[in-house]
DNA sequence: TTGTACGCGTTATCAC
DNA sequence: GTGATAACGCGTACAA
């Protein structure tokens, strides 16, 4: 009694002529106004239904509603932990009211992010979030239109306002700080990302703040900016290990570089903690089962997706300046 | 010039109104057909739409074409770093060919899966990819459908028929078993996925068929079905170690459990490869960086997507019946 | 409680 | 080279 040879979804006028109603009785029944249809009539529309293999089209849907149950998320890194779990609990939270995930990969690069924030305009949907968002024209443009953009972990530019899903970087760079000198590593360095990111410049600014404080001359500070990669990690790393006189500490911009520089530590020979301290940023899951020395910034990465749907429903009713700023500690294990 | 205080985004008659063409000429410029259109007039509608911040609506044209530019993909665990990766080889790829990707995780979950099922057949996607598919009634239901449905490193369940893109993981079962033979590991164990799963169930039939060749006798082989986890791994490592007779060799369904099991050693005291020798599955890239000590079987994660897109060319002019099968290796290091 | 009719944004067809 | 129009699948105001 199922699908017959035809190419086309059935649709609601299939499910109506089956079930001998209307198509507005259909509709009704699958947009849940069931108290409105006689309860004999439900059941013979979802029979009908099941036995079509109808499902609704969300395209029709949408157009008519003029709405979607999409949500775009444009990350500068999917190879990057912490991006990823930040994916996956975004898309968990928004399964859980009803909503789609599409997930584009911006790699850093401007014009690759306006294209695709084109591409996800075309789709109208539901919301925008941005996990690292870099001044672009197109996104100046689209923080303009009416369309819900969400900044998370990177605030929004200075010439855009926006709602902001993330952690006090700059607490958190003065913390970090703070357990270096308590260590007695006043001789340090640190491999930050790239200044044009509010993250990597609050964590920097943070770090030599706390410094400062303490009377050390932030001027003795090597300070790398980096691209936030074990690749770069390691190219740095093993240029500040091989230099005359290698830091006796390394703050770095997030997990991936300090993976980066212990690999160039193990193969220039320098032991970790003994020779140089290393601290990473983020806590990425792997670190429990992969690098239970490193001493990292615990960053909630699960936290966000509830973060950004708290976010979501303020956005509906409210102005565009609401934030959310998760909390975040320190991890210490034996790198530092 | 640009965006008034309206709340809708801007459409074809938008454009034609402000170009003093009609929409069939609009709609002619966006569709690349310029050639039919008098130069001058291309650039009227293009200097509209931009004025206007015009973007066609993907909703509209997928109506109107009865086709969509959505691709989904369902992965059993995000969290897995195959998984994680395979999907950003496949959106990249789909992304050249001007999809987008939706991305969803069933954990496993048979009824999840059935449920993002009938989500994906709402969003009416040009193709649903499933990593890993479990054999669930809509999942039938879906191969019967028109829609094109490709199965990625699991084959389909035996009642079905589709596309398939991964490895022999027989012949990469086999291939460790002899590795394990000519190291001396002839008293080992296997942590293998679910025997439901024919990757799972490939490996270990392989693993078994070179000991049986070989004259080992497989019934003093330790066979452990377990989930593809960290967790456990590493459960099933503390039991296996603290055995009697802990194996001289594991053989794990995949790196995460080689992750747990090596955790297991750690707190067991257990010396790797002294006292045990593991070896993986997949050769995740974390490895080069975090593992370098794990053996492995690499599988070559980054050529999934281009081998998905493949079959879908496939796919539009013949049978359900194409696959890919692509190369894997051996990755020795010190684990084994 | 149920049915009729319209419009959402787009593109292909046909006519000019 | 260009314009008018039907059609795609759906939800809802309005009518019955």
């Amino acid at each position: 009694m199922s699908a017959d040879g035809t190419r086309k979804p059935p649709n609601v006028f299939d499910v109506a002529r089956v079930s001998g109603v209307s198509t507005a009785t259909v509709s009704r029944v699958f947009t849940g106004k069931t108290n409105r249809v006689a309860p004999e009539t439900v059941e013979r529309v979802t029979a009908a239904a099941k036995s079509l293999g109808y499902t609704p089209s969300e395209i029709g849907r949408s157009l008519r509603l003029a709405t979607t149950k999409v949500v775009v998320l444009l990350v500068p890194d999917a190879t990057n932990d912490f991006c990823a779990d930040v994916a996956i609990s975004l898309e968990q939270s928004l399964k859980g009211i009803g909503l789609s995930m599409v997930l584009a990969n911006t790699g850093e690069d401007p014009e690759r992010q306006d294209q695709l924030l084109d591409d996800a305009e075309g789709l109208r949907p539901h919301a925008i979030i941005l996990l690292g968002a870099m001044d672009t024209p197109r996104l100046r443009q689209a923080a303009q239109s009416k369309r819900a953009i969400i900044f998370v972990n990177r605030r929004p530019p200075p010439t855009i306002k926006g709602p902001f899903v993330g952690i006090d970087n700059e607490a958190a760079g003065y913390a970090v700080a703070e357990h270096f000198i308590r260590q007695g590593f006043s001789d340090c360095a640190i491999i930050h990302g790239p200044r044009r990111y509010s993250a990597s410049r609050g964590r920097l600014e943070g770090f030599l703040r706390c410094l400062s404080e303490r009377g050390i001359d932030t001027g003795s500070v090597r300070q790398i900016e980096s691209a936030l990669t074990m690749e770069a990690g390691y190219k740095h790393g093993l240029a500040l290990l091989r230099a005359d006189h290698p830091p006796r500490a390394v703050f770095c911009g997030n997990d991936m570089i300090a993976y980066g520089i212990n690999r160039a530590a193990t193969e220039t020979g320098a032991r970790v903690p003994e020779d140089v301290a290393i601290c990473g940023f983020d806590d990425n899951r792997v670190n429990d089962w992969l690098a239970p020395w490193l001493t990292t910034v615990r960053v909630p990465a699960l936290d966000f997706g509830p973060a950004v749907i708290s976010l979501l429903n303020d956005q509906e009713a409210m102005p565009k300046t609401s934030e959310v700023i998760l909390p975040f500690s320190m991890t210490i294990r034996k790198s530092a």
